[in-house]
DNA sequence: CGCACCACAATTTTT
DNA sequence: TTGTGGTGCG
């Protein structure tokens, strides 16, 4: 066999494996082809990388190495050259070399959200035996790795996890012990900075040793904190999230065999949103990808969000000095969003200085322009949105086609009043977790009592509630005494009576104590949904809610009902029932997990949450200085850079329109405010954006243009509108001189309406008034359309969208 | 021990 | 303005 013979059967053996991926462009080819060896995919927003990494599987399950490798299969032949150029009844045996087992695919993602479609769409296209394939966050793939080998650690197989709020509530009962002031070792900041220096690999031990050298009293306090925070973490057999991370890699290090176990186990690992990952999780990834160096990771330097939690834009940046020989490939082709929008995403971002420089392109059309209007207030900022929205569904667009996004999760409720007003369904994600409400928590704590009674910090939540006479005085007490003679919380309580000073509880705890133990010997012997039941009927925890009998409280205990639900899920899906198996899964799950797009809703969230998202129409509110770029980026010139990248990130989530919307004066903090148009939308090209200032605004703008009118015959009164030909260069003057008071709210008269009163609604067409409540001013309206059901409206707000007749 | 009232602060967030 | 946490009283 000659060298060009083996050139030629692998020159057919490549052309027919990209062949086989028609529906991919040739930089999305070469990166599902590159199988050997490090690879880096810098992927623009809306590039198509999750398609991408799913043909990566594929070509990995169905062709192995093929179409990276330069080996040619035994018996390699001048007919199976032929069978590979015409695209024969073999070919795809031949192409074939070595293929893939499933299992030796690790697929990392940021969410389990992402992890699920991943999974998801890999089932669609390979079926059953996608499985196997391990798709998960870093958070979850490290519990699998450690569960098999926890005793090398001194963990117990059940080890638990805390979240966020049971490692905030530690380091606070930590702050007690020690008699430091909150205000001055606040909490948070103490969780960031421990979580920052587990991030950067600091044990307690060094951590104190560098602190030492400082003389940061500080932050020599902050180290004993540290350190005492790991000791009683350890005490309850627990890890934070940041654990997970930390130990697998101390196990990996530490232990050969393990690591040597995985290194084979995965020869193909696939990372995506790496740009978000930090020291802890590149040298996670760097171990596991030592043997093989199959390592392909997928990133946005800019779309990096998360420095502020320890994320590490190097990682990407440094990608091929740590990986010598990587193949880099750029997707900057984009399939999401029209001209407009993606000229503004790039004329936006151009002004970061710190990135790898990527430019997207479109061969869509330039689509609409962007939209930019000048709200009264954030009240009229919302029924601006409001108004749109109606507008759009007025012309058959779908709720679930529509979001909007802002900076801060404060900003949410102008918007969810307006929609309310205006019988829009809408959907708000991020705020309170479910898993963060009180009384989940407290049903989780028993749970996790069950499962390992030497957890104090779930113990003393749970030990009076629902209240049973065991005060903080008697807890703190009982406290003291474990801490004396080394024992755990449960093990004073069980012997309450051996205690002088625990006298007048005793009774009491020892009956809680012998709770606890009958429901250790149920889960025993039942599965987690019955011990949920029997811990309910036991404690009388909704009895003692329905009790109180308040709409709250009615709501708390539909959510504990909820729970169950999610239990039996569980069991369902991942076929396990032992408890310790669902109170891991439940650490590690979040409620955008529940993020459902088939719902006929607008949905509102924050610019963060939105990433890896897309909708046709978009709305981005406070576009002000101080609110975004948020006040504390002003003057930071590496926070403004995330800020910036942060509106990269909400501009190209828009497919086909995007409106941004800015308020004159905002109440802020109980108080009106004025500021500035934001900098970035003086950062979009004129020729993208289109600004409007609506009608009233008796004010001229410093380059003395006129406003032109401009009909806007989609949306109803108020939102008529005059619009800066040439606009200047800031919506209105950057001192903040406010223009005169306009008088363009609700024009129109209210409408006089009586029960059983026909309507024609802009969005909602004919209906029947059924029932109107008066409320102050204004009134609640119930009208039936026959098109939509039963809507509830404001009437103030519904007079503008709709007439009688 | 529980509840009511007042002071105080106030991004973003996944796991 | 809203939510939280601490204190003081019944």
């Amino acid at each position: 066999m000659t060298d060009h013979f083996t050139s030629r059967f692998l020159d057919a053996r490549r052309d027919y494996i990209r062949s086989r991926f028609p529906h991919l462009n040739p930089m999305q080819q070469e990166a599902v082809l590159h199988t050997e060896g490090p690879l880096l995919i810098l992927a623009g927003a809306g590039s198509g990388k999750t398609s991408v990494l799913i043909n990566r599987v594929y070509n990995l399950l169905k062709y192995g190495s093929a179409s990276g490798s330069d080996v040619l299969p035994p018996f390699a032949s001048e007919e199976m050259i032929s069978e590979l150029e015409e695209h024969g009844a073999l070919a795809d045996d031949y192409a074939a070399l070595d293929p893939v087992p499933p299992w030796q695919i690790l697929a990392i993602t940021f969410t389990n959200k992402a992890a699920g479609e991943l999974k998801s769409r890999l089932e669609q296209l390979l079926g059953e035996s996608s499985r196997d394939i391990w798709a998960c966050t870093f958070h979850s793939a490290c519990v699998r790795i450690l569960r098999r080998d926890c005793d090398r650690i001194g963990f117990t197989r059940d080890f638990t996890i805390y979240d966020t709020t049971d490692s905030l509530s530690l380091i606070k009962h930590i702050l007690k012990d020690q008699n430091l002031d909150e205000k001055y070792y606040p909490p948070r900041g103490i969780l960031s900075e421990i979580s920052r220096a587990k991030g950067d690999k600091i044990l307690p031990p060094e951590y104190c040793a560098e602190a030492k050298k400082t003389i940061n009293l500080h932050r020599q306090q902050v180290g004993e904190i540290y350190t005492e925070y790991m000791r009683r973490l350890t005490l309850s057999d627990a890890m934070d999230f940041d654990d997970l991370l930390l130990y697998t890699v101390m196990l990996l290090r530490e232990n050969e065999d393990v690591l040597d176990y995985w290194q084979r186990r995965f020869r193909y690992i696939l990372i995506d949103e790496y740009q978000d990952t930090n020291l802890l999780q590149y040298e996670l990834s760097a171990l596991i990808a030592g043997k093989h160096k199959n390592i392909c990771v997928v990133g946005d330097d800019d779309q990096s969000i998360y420095k502020f939690r320890g994320a590490t834009i190097e990682n990407i940046l440094s990608f091929e000095d740590q990986y010598k020989g990587c193949r880099t490939i750029r997707l900057e082709q984009n399939y999401r969003s029209t001209g407009h929008i993606l000229n503004a995403a790039n004329s936006v971002i151009r002004n970061n200085t710190e990135r790898k420089g990527k430019e997207l392109w479109t061969d869509k059309s330039a689509g609409d322009m962007i939209e930019l209007y000048t709200a009264d207030s954030e009240k009229d900022e919302a029924q601006y949105v409001a108004s749109k929205m109606l507008a759009g569904y007025s012309r058959g667009e779908n709720w679930r086609d529509y979001a909007v996004l802002y900076r801060k999760n404060a900003q949410s409720s102008s918007l969810e009043f307006a929609l309310k007003r205006n019988g829009i369904p809408y959907r708000i994600y991020g705020g309170t977790r479910f898993f963060d409400r009180a009384e989940i928590k407290d049903i989780l704590s028993y749970l996790s009592v069950v499962s390992f009674p030497g957890d104090n910090l779930r113990l003393e939540r749970i030990i009076n509630t629902p209240p049973r006479g065991i005060g903080s005085k008697s807890i703190e007490t009982a406290l003291s005494l474990a801490a004396e003679e080394g024992k755990t919380l449960f093990d004073v309580i069980s012997h309450a009576d051996r205690y002088e000073d625990l006298a007048r509880p005793a009774m009491r705890m020892r009956a809680f104590a012998v709770l606890i133990e009958e429901l250790r010997a149920f889960s025993e012997a039942n599965t987690p949904d019955l011990l949920f039941d029997e811990i309910i009927e036991k404690t009388g925890y909704i009895r003692a809610l329905k009790e109180k009998n308040t709409q709250e409280d009615t709501a708390r205990a539909e959510n504990v009902e909820e729970l169950k639900t999610s239990i039996l899920t569980y069991m369902k899906e991942s076929g396990d029932t032992t408890l310790a198996g669902y109170l891991a899964n439940v650490a590690l799950y979040t409620d955008l997990d529940n993020y459902d797009t088939s719902a006929s809703a607008v949905t509102l969230m924050t610019m963060h949450s939105s990433k890896g998202l897309e909708f046709p129409h978009v709305f981005i509110v406070g576009m002000e200085e101080t609110i975004f770029p948020s006040m504390q980026a002003i003057g930071e010139s590496e926070e403004m850079e995330e800020e910036r990248r942060l509106c990269y990130v909400a501009i190209t989530r828009a497919m086909k329109t995007l409106h941004l919307v800015c308020a004159r004066e905002r109440m802020l903090f109980g108080r009106t405010t004025s500021n500035r148009v934001s900098r970035f939308v003086d950062e979009i090209p004129e020729e993208d954006i289109h600004k409007t200032i609506p009608r009233g605004y008796g004010f001229r703008d410093p380059s003395n243009q006129t406003y032109v009118q401009r009909s806007e015959s989609s949306v109803g009164a108020g939102y008529g509108s005059y619009v800066v030909r040439k606009p200047a260069h800031k919506a209105f003057d950057e001192h903040t001189v406010k223009p005169p008071a306009p008088a363009k709210t609700e024009q129109k008269p209210l409408l006089q309406l009586a029960i059983g009163d026909s309507v024609r609604h802009q969005a909602f067409h004919e209906g029947t008034v059924v029932k109107i409540t008066p409320m102050g001013n204004d009134a609640l309206l119930e009208i039936s359309f026959p098109s939509v059901g039963n809507k509830k409206l404001m009437l103030r707000t519904a007079s503008l969208h709709m007439e009688k007749f």
